[in-house]
Order: C-alpha cells, then structure tokens, then sequence
DNA sequence: AAGTAAAATTGATAAATATCAATATTTATT
DNA sequence: AATAAATATTGATATTTATCAATTTTACTT
C-alpha cells in the first residue's frame, strides 16, 4: 500500500486544479516544471520588475499590492492556493505593476510568459477560462475601488473583513497570517485606524478578537455596516 | 464621384479597428449590426442591470463607474470611440457591476453575450487582442487604487489629470464635456475640493483654464506632484 | 436675447482620519 | 525560559477633507 506525503495531496490537487482549466497532461507538465519556495515576508515579485513568468501558487498564501513613492501600500489582493498571479502582465510593458510577497512559506510554479501564451493561443477551453479570471479580477477591483474611494472607516473595515472570510479564507475565521496592517494596506487607512474599528466591532458583538485570529460573528450586521458607508 | 458622411468616415474607422483585432467581414458584420445612439447624460448600462451585452463605442464619449448606496458614485474610466464596454460581465453572474452614461451624444454597437463568446473561442487572434484589453483594464485600476487609496487631494487631481490628456483624449486640453464633478469622482474627492485644487495649479502655472476647458501647461510639473504624495 | 437650470466658486465650519508618542502584547530567536 | 524584535494598542493632537450655505458664472431652452 502506498502512501502518501502532504506534497503528493497537494500535487494531486495542482493537477485537478489545471485539469478543470482544459489543460492536458504535457501541457500540465509544462506549467508545472519549475517550482519555487519562499519564506515568509519573500518578495515573489517586485513592483517594476521585469514580468518573465506567469506564476500558480501551488501552495501557502501571498498578498499582492501596489507600492506607491513613500512606500505606502494598497493591497488589492490575497491569493490563496491554485491562482494565477501576473495575468495583467501577460501583454504590455513586460514589467509588474504591482508587487507581491508570501504571507507564509509558500511554493510557486514559474512559468514563461511567451510559454503561458502559446498555451493560450492553441487551446480554446484555457482562454476560455482564463478570461473568466480576468473578469473576476476586474471585479474584485470594481469592489475595493468603490470601497477606498467613497466609504467611511467602519464600513471599508468590513468590507475588508468579508472579502477575506467569503473569498480568501472561506470560513468565519480570518487566518492571523493576515496583520493589521495587511487590513489597513486593505482598507486604504492607517493602521491605528483598523485597531479602533475591530475594537467598536468587537464591542457590537459583530466579532471575536483572539490575538491575531478575527472571527465573525455576526456577518449580516458587517454588511449593513459595509452598506450603511 | 460618391461623398462620404461623417457617418462613413466613422463605419470606415470603426471596421479598420475591428479587422485589426483579427475579425474577419462576416464577424465585422456581426458586431456592428446593432447600432443604438444615446443622448448626453443617458444611462448606456445600469448597475445592477442584466448584462445582455457587450458594447462597442462608435462614436461618441461615456464614462463608466461604480454607484454606491448613497448615490455617490466612483468614476473609474473614461472611454473613446473604438473601445469596448463590459468584458469584465462577459461571464460571472450575469449583471453590470457598474454603470455607464453618455458624456455626449453616442452611438454604441450592442453584442450579445453569448454571440461575443462564440467569436473568441473560434478566433484566437481576437482572443488575444481581447486579452490586451483585460490587462490594459487591470493596469489602470490599479493606478486608479493607487491614486485614490493612498494620495492627497493635490496628487489625486493631477493623476486624474494627466489620465484624461495622455490616455483619453491625447492632448494637453481635456475636453469641457468633463465636468468638475467628474474629475472628483475620477479622483475620489469632493467637486469643492477639485475647484480648489485647479484654482492652485493655475497658480502654480501648471494649467490653463478657460471655463470648462483645462489646458495642461506643464506636464511634468503634474507628474512631480502626482508622485510627490 | 431673456429667462431658467445647471455647474462652478468661495468661505466658514464640522467631521474624519492620519500622525505621533508611549506602552503593552505577541511572536520569534537563542 | 529569557531576550529581542515585531506587532498591536491607546490617547492626544494635527491635518486633511467633506459638508453646508451663499453667490457667481456658464450653459441650455424657448
């Protein structure tokens, strides 16, 4: 009987992943050649960069991010396992526009944009499915703009905390890979600011507050406060 | 010897822009079948609203943003003739997630959905080129988030501001049909704030303004204080 | 061209958020 | 387990921006 490491499982579940996205096994083989780890904190990529790879996170969790000047961040996305990073960088000016680092030891697949291209160009189903990504993006994007540019502080905090338990975490819980200033760089606000917000929230009940770890208790009244603005 | 409208002059432009992305005569005929106008200040799309298609700008300028509850609302792009509208609700869930007017009288070829999906899994060049638009899309929410998350009043006005002269109408006058609403909710500020701003850029002799029309006097010195913070 | 509606402007004030400084807590390291 | 480093917390204050109200200018309509 053979078993199996927890590398073997998250191979398998690699494969599936890019299975449903219409790849076949050579062009699998292809995207999954070449793996990368990164420590905690890593930069997987910087911002300005030149863009050589197209990359899948196999495993672990990154944050990506848009440095500005005073080194002032905005985080517009948290990846969790099997996504694809640097989709925006696919054409154009071949540098990143963004940066990105592993919020935990994480592994990488690297593949070449000119590789990750013909793939796209020879097989339908793949476009397919990766424009679908495309329009998520751009629609997570739509969300955190409407939320930066035109809500108060208690409405942008929940709305950071729900985008991370509904389409980051998947569970009441937020990991405390997630820092305060993560949500803050999230929320477009100074990280004192968050620190009050969780404070109120916690006093209205709407959450639970174990060191780093935030559970929601109460999603229907962080979304009233996230419409309320 | 025949004439040509400026309605001619205007199919001509439009079929040279869709032969470039790889459509041949029988798909150009497709798209461009259906043809609507709208008046300055009609809604091309609602937020909210079942997306039944794609849009192609024939002539004519719109500005597409996002509306929140209390009717505040976050311009996010500013679209020319020869641009396509709504690939981010190409697939996912059916609705705009964001709305779309008029800035003056427009003519717009409406697509199916379903017809727009059939032509990319049959044509890859078309595919790729869409593709380039996505990425496009992406990079400039990102420079919108950037600008709105984590910058001054100052700083978020002269983004605004080049963003209209380099990317939108390629000149040093921004069109008066944009409004000093619309630059404060291109910049994610209040329209007092953005009279104010203007009012110090023009004494800083870094623009010109003639009643609604703005001239840009000295790029670079927008770009020192787009970058300044 | 007159009258009306819409947009822009200005000043005063209120509200929200950032910043700063000091301290406490948590995490990582040896 | 002790120490150091990083992160979180709290309170006070400064800064920035939004809001409100009043007025002027511009654009639109007949």
């Amino acid at each position: 009987m053979k078993t199996f490491s927890p590398d073997d499982e998250n191979n398998k579940k690699l494969v599936d992943f890019l299975k449903k996205l219409g790849l076949n096994s050579p062009e699998i083989k292809i995207v999954t050649s070449t793996e990368i780890e990164f420590k905690k904190g890593e930069n997987v990529c910087k911002q300005g960069s030149f863009a050589s790879y197209i990359m899948i996170l196999k495993e672990g969790w990154l944050k990506s991010y848009i440095e500005n000047i005073h080194f002032k961040n905005t985080i517009f996305k948290i990846t969790k396992p099997f996504s694809i990073i640097g989709l925006s960088c696919l054409y154009g000016d071949n540098h990143y526009h963004f940066g990105c680092q592993a919020l935990m030891p994480s592994k990488v697949c690297l593949v070449e944009r000119a590789v990750f291209d013909n793939i796209i160009k020879g097989n339908n189903k793949f476009a397919s499915e990766i424009i679908k990504m495309y329009s998520n993006s751009l629609q997570n994007l739509y969300d955190r703009l409407n939320s930066i540019s035109n809500k108060q502080s208690l409405s942008k905090v929940c709305d950071s905390l729900i985008y991370l338990s509904e389409k980051i975490f998947e569970s009441d819980t937020i990991s405390p890979i997630i820092t305060r200033r993560d949500i803050a760089e999230l929320s477009g606000l100074a990280t004192e600011n968050i620190v009050r917000v969780l404070a109120e929230l916690k006093t209205a009940n709407a959450i639970a507050v174990d060191k780093k770890e935030i559970t929601i208790l109460d999603m229907d009244m962080l979304k009233r406060f996230s419409c309320f603005g």
